[in-house]
DNA sequence: CAGGCTCTTCACA
DNA sequence: TGTGAAGAGCCTG
């Protein structure tokens, strides 16, 4: 795994790409110190280096509000993982969905397992576990706090009035 | 608000 | 391998 980091506004961004095929394996949250967003994003082995400054930049990016595609790979995840992962990339831009809306796509009702798995999310930002809220239309949490998750949410213009979402933002599957 | 339900994962035996 | 606790949730009274 290669390692690369941007900084902007004082706050840094990294992401862990794999060396074989290029796709984003991990990526950190905006940290202040650079180091800890190194260690959010690596696995071993890995190496740094700015090959893939470009990509940890998209990462900001994203972060501040643009809309962006990224190409990712999930590895070390069991199955049930994997697919509340795909599944939440399918939430669009400036859109929401529930973990209950998730949980049901899925098939189960493993609302709390899904709150678990996101709380795990190896690709932050970049698999959009902010857009993810609950059934009661409040924010959730955030492992990054809810107070960033709100802010991530309306720059991509989902409007957060105290912590609630309008219905209008949600996304149904299907 | 309290309590039970629903699942998966993780720690620790 | 087995059991129990914990978790970014949900529902009912």
């Amino acid at each position: 795994m290669i390692i690369s980091t941007y900084k902007c506004k004082g706050l840094y961004f990294a992401v862990g790409i794999s060396k074989s095929d290029g796709r984003i394996l991990k990526s950190s949250l905006p940290r202040s110190k650079k180091q800890d967003a190194i260690d959010e994003a690596s696995d071993f082995p890995f190496e740094i280096s700015s090959r893939y400054e470009k990509i940890a930049k998209d990462v900001c990016k994203a972060y501040y509000g643009k809309q962006i595609k990224f190409n990712v790979s999930i590895y070390n995840k069991t199955p049930f993982e994997t697919e509340v992962l795909l599944k939440v990339m399918e939430v669009p831009y400036g859109k929401v969905t529930t973990y209950k809306n998730l949980a049901e796509s899925l098939g189960t009702k493993a609302y709390r397992a899904i709150g678990t798995v996101l709380n795990k999310n190896p690709l932050p930002i970049v698999i959009p576990c902010h857009r993810v809220i609950k059934s009661d239309l409040s924010l959730g949490g955030y492992r990054g706090g809810i107070r960033m998750k709100k802010e991530m949410l309306e720059k991509e213009g989902v409007p957060v009035v105290g912590n609630m979402i309008h219905p209008v933002y949600i996304h149904s599957f299907k």
